[in-house]
DNA sequence: ATATGTGAGT
């Protein structure tokens, strides 16, 4: 149980805090899962005249790692070769995964050389960021230079491969391990649910059920995951009387993943007593529950929850709050003027960067009501002009409302940006088609057939002329 | 007194 009010309130009394003191801030903010706040602490430590050692870094530089923040990242390993730690053994093993985390692998690998008294932490790093960052190869290296390979050396591994997609591969390592623990079977059952392979991922966790292997939050989160893909209710309620018996009730990442395997599976007043009965709430609980309300129709309760959470202290809706709030807006009778509302409160009062999701969701709404223009000039306030996608959405708000002064615009526009016209084509035939303008909705099939567009079974689009289809329309 | 490696939830 964390009391951070309580904990900051007393730091702030401390007249003059020790490094001590602003390093147990540091890692305890990195144990919350708190990141910015961390490196807020060890900003605040830099800035009095305390010199930072060993641990203020190594919990910066995990806060950095989660973070994903390379210049940051790097920031301070610079300060660590002028304070001549980065060669110790720990300093330099939060290096490796700093750079692994960042997608620097390179730099990982030359601390790795650096460090003279390497340990089972500074391989296992050193081979869980090769693995990850896809050099499979140089983590078999490592892992064939390591002394005393444990489990962990080889989970790392597994999990590269998983992330990789390369199943088999994964299985096979697996099932040579003498002792494979809970990570390296959640590893597995994750690669299986991401590539959508949710039955082989199902089937993996029986095994691990039947060998007695210890199932964890993360076993239930990324089984049920899967589960909510196959909206498969009845694996489901099993799993969840699973997570029961394993003493996992009160967890909020399994409750979270709980409420949107139910509601996914269309089971809103589940989801509900789950979201209900969970003693810590976090904003992704809220943010499942919200969703769940949304994806069911019911609007009423996705205002309803979002007022409630914005009285809960210390919690405000983030960026996917916003998202949801506005899909719902869109897919349910919610006024127009008030889902505009929503969005720029997101902007105004939260300061919240619209991103890409945002912006497509808003032309959705704005479409709805006719407005494209509106969402034409929103796309280029937002600064989205350079991305497919936005006119993609575009595009599709058009084909709905039959507006061919704007389709045309965005259609030039995913042309020139993307490599997929056929979509193009068949929006704009049908539009044609729709406004009786039969001779250039058959000049659009016609070039759809003579370039032999066709939707393939991964749904591509192959071996188009852009030049054509774009001729065709400056023409107009 | 305080620190590092595998995997997760909208």
């Amino acid at each position: 149980m964390h009391s951070f009010s309580a904990a900051h309130k007393l730091f702030v009394e401390i007249p003059k805090p020790n490094v001590v003191t602003w390093n147990t801030m540091i890692s305890g903010y990195v144990h919350a899962g708190q990141f910015r706040y961390a490196l807020s602490f060890f900003t605040g430590l830099e800035r009095s005249h305390v010199c930072a050692d060993a641990f203020s870094i190594t919990s910066a530089l995990s806060a950095c790692s989660q973070l994903s923040l390379f210049k940051l990242g790097s920031s301070i390993h610079c300060k660590t070769v002028k304070l001549g730690m980065a060669n110790g053994t720990v300093v330099a093993n939060c290096l490796i995964d700093m750079y692994g985390k960042c997608g620097s692998v390179e730099h990982g690998v030359r601390v790795f050389y650096e460090i003279i008294d390497k340990d089972v932490i500074s391989w296992n790093s050193v081979i869980a960021a090769s693995a990850n960052s896809g050099h499979i190869g140089l983590a078999y290296k490592f892992l064939h230079l390591m002394p005393n390979p444990d489990t962990v050396s080889y989970n790392g591994l597994i999990n590269g491969i998983s992330q990789a997609g390369k199943m088999e591969d994964a299985v096979q390592i697996l099932s040579s391990l003498p002792s494979p623990n809970s990570s390296s079977w959640n590893s597995v059952i994750t690669g299986f649910v991401n590539r959508n392979r949710a039955r082989e991922a199902l089937d993996m966790f029986c095994k691990m059920h039947s060998r007695n292997v210890e199932m964890d939050e993360f076993t239930f989160s990324i089984i049920l995951d899967g589960i909510a893909g196959l909206s498969a209710l009845t694996w489901g309620l099993l799993i969840h009387c699973c997570a029961i018996k394993c003493g996992l009730f009160a967890s909020v990442v399994v409750g979270s993943a709980l409420i949107d395997m139910y509601s996914k599976c269309g089971q809103v007043k589940n989801a509900e007593s789950i979201f209900h009965a969970l003693p810590n709430k976090n904003l992704v609980s809220w943010n499942a529950m919200i969703s769940g309300y949304a994806r069911n129709g019911d609007s009423a309760q996705v205002i309803h929850l979002f007022e409630l959470l914005k009285m809960v202290r210390d919690m405000k809706p983030d960026g996917i709050t916003f998202l949801n709030l506005i899909s719902a807006c869109s897919h349910n009778r919610i006024p127009f003027e008030v889902a505009i509302s929503y969005f720029e409160s997101m902007i105004d009062a939260y300061k919240i960067a619209p991103s890409i999701e945002h912006c497509c969701s808003m032309i959705r709404l704005m479409g709805q009501k006719g407005e494209l223009w509106r969402a034409e000039r929103m796309i280029y306030e937002l600064g989205f002009e350079s991305y497919g996608v936005v006119w993609r959405a575009l595009l599709g708000a058009c084909g709905t409302q039959a507006d061919l002064q704007v389709a045309e615009i965005a259609a030039a526009k995913v042309i020139e940006l993307e490599k997929d016209e056929g979509y193009v084509y068949v929006v704009m035939s049908n539009m044609y088609a729709s406004f009786g303008r039969w001779e250039d909705a058959n000049v659009t099939r016609g070039l759809m057939s003579t370039k032999r567009v066709r939707k393939e079974a991964g749904s591509s689009w192959i071996e188009i002329d852009v030049a054509s289809f774009s001729d065709f329309l400056n023409e107009r």
